[in-house]
DNA sequence: GCAAAAGTGTTGTTGTTACACCCATGT
DNA sequence: ACATGGGTGTAACAACAACACTTTTGC
């Protein structure tokens, strides 16, 4: 080795991802800057053109300090200041480190290591002092024209959806898109959407428009937006008077658990329809299953039941996570093969 | 960001494993410096002691090149220049990325890229430039005492063995142990090794301890050095004159057969006992589960047969790797738990 | 001939799927 | 009352482990 060993630029990268309502999201952001880094024919070349303000994202992400401890230390700092979500650093899992010469075709070389992040409900992101915006983005829109991430994080994004794909049957990670306390269909919902054949690697990108379509309107832009903004509390307690009254008789966490079904319900109301972007696993099979793994989730013991989702049906058992730090057996669920392709 | 971001040192390290007679070996050399890097603790603090030339270990690797096309070029690059060994940049797997401030007490602050490459049969390692030493070691001994890898690389190794576990069953990656045709007692091998406990993450140090000393006498040192060093074959053609005349009227390419069948029987004969660090898989089983994963496996269509290793026995049909990249269905074998302890 | 490994066949057991059915809740 | 989801039961089916048996080699 030489005497000066050559010098590098490391930075933290972050894929956080939230499943709702049967769409897989990603949390992005818009670079300040007027050019954007473009692999413009997804070929590896990477070059800066003129930024497209309404499709070109980012992942959130930024330089490690020579004083952090650990690189995911960055990671987490960066999506807080990027995105102003918090996330805990033991969450974090690392998916890779991307490399490549002419990756970054700013000045100096760039090494850029990938972490993987989990939110039970990204709340609205604020825009932090590094982006002049962020946001949270169905997953397939994000891949499907006329949207682009800029540099490799295409590739990271797909790499890192590949990856909850195998540590979901393996680890207990799956529970990580949960809330602390959840029913078994919560859980179920989240293999039912990473199951979905929209997430494949290896999908035409014919396909993956057409699954993007069907959940366009669906997304943060509208619903999701909405379902956290002011105006739907106020519309809420201005329009039924009574239900004000009622409200402020109410302890604080009460008040917070009725609103939130107030607005859960409306906006399921004002949802144009379910994406279902989504397989469907036989629920009391999925149960038995699950429950099987030893030490992957158990019960709350004091028998506090939710309701479900929708409104109605029967309340739930709520569970948490286990201590298990790897399932095993592994859980495996049945990939229904409508069409019995031959081998390729 | 600040307008110099911080620069870092990037390194490629290499966890270059093999499989032989039931032991996981893996290629490691001996740094040229006096000091050594020592986690004294295992506390992640690495302090520069003075070497142990018989005992102190690390992982082949080094700097990247500014130039260099990639991360992974350099691992390969550092693999050939440290120990010989020449691998393939596609067969390549990244396990992770390192860069814990203080894991490199040296100057400057170091972040280390750790890839897993694979070799059928790892040949005589050479001395190369950056290394006084370098060889082949079973991963028990190196892990036991008083051997002591450098830096994380203790980590770095047990992270990649978790990793392959985990590949073996998805991804065809146990063929990368053979050689590019082999038998299916020979792929079995690959499992029966990777299954044994003394390889799993959560063993006791003191159980560990007791499967090293279980092989330490049939490591490198003696029997596989012996293998493949000169004196064997000199001693052969020496030794019995008729041999000679045999193998002068033969053609190259069964020439090579023949030598290498009594080399190795020679070298079977030599070592002490089969250590055996293995489960048993049952043969018929493994090869019915085995040949029904689509593309997994082929046939070599041409029916050469292959004598087995231990010299008796029918001779077995040759495969070859097939074109699937995953296998679906993932491969699941048998776990016997004798003792069928309670959750923990 | 005997030992050892490759293959093929078979059987009892285990695990899984696909339903039917009842329960508890919101509208 | 009815729709909706939670949860239990179960019969038909598929997958698998275990073991017996035949084949083909080296010694």
């Amino acid at each position: 080795m030489s005497a000066r060993p050559p010098q590098f630029h490391v930075t933290a990268d972050l894929i956080a991802l939230t499943i709702t309502d049967g769409v897989l999201q990603v949390a992005v952001v818009q670079r300040k800057s007027d050019l954007a880094c473009i692999d413009i024919e997804r070929n590896g070349i990477v070059q800066e053109i003129r930024r497209d303000s309404e499709h070109h994202w980012a992942l959130p992400g930024g330089h490690v300090n020579v004083n952090e401890n650990d690189i995911d230390h960055a990671a987490v700092r960066e999506l807080r200041e990027e995105t102003g979500i918090e996330v805990d650093v033991k969450s974090l899992v690392q998916v890779g480190t991307y490399g490549k010469l002419g990756r970054d075709p700013r000045s100096g070389r760039t090494v850029s290591v990938a972490y993987l992040a989990f939110q039970p409900k990204i709340a609205n992101p604020n825009a932090g002092s590094d982006a002049k915006q962020a946001k949270i983005m169905s997953v397939l829109e994000l891949l499907a024209e006329p949207n682009r991430l800029e540099f490799d994080h295409e590739t990271m994004l797909i790499d890192a959806i590949q990856r909850v794909r195998d540590m979901v049957i393996t680890t207990p990670i799956a529970t990580n898109f949960c809330a602390p306390e959840f029913t078994l269909s919560e859980l179920r919902e989240v293999y039912e959407v990473l199951w979905h054949r929209a997430y494949d690697k290896e999908i035409s990108h014919r396909e993956r428009q057409k699954y993007a379509s069907e959940i366009r309107e669906y997304t943060s832009d509208n619903y999701f937006q909405l379902l956290s903004s002011m105006r739907v509390y106020e519309r809420i307690t201005h329009g039924m008077p009574q239900l004000k009254f009622e409200l402020a008789s109410m302890s604080n966490r009460a008040l917070e658990e009725k609103i939130s079904k107030i607005v859960i319900n409306d906006a399921r109301r004002q949802a144009p329809k379910n994406p279902a972007i989504r397989e469907r696993l036989d629920p009391a099979n999925f149960a038995r299953k699950v429950v099987g793994i030893p030490n992957f989730i158990e019960e709350v013991p004091q028998s506090g039941k939710r309701s479900s989702l929708t409104g109605t049906g029967r309340p739930a058992q709520l569970y948490r996570r286990g201590s298990a730090e790897r399932l095993d057996p592994p859980l495996r669920l049945r990939v229904k093969k409508d069409p019995p392709k031959d081998a390729r």
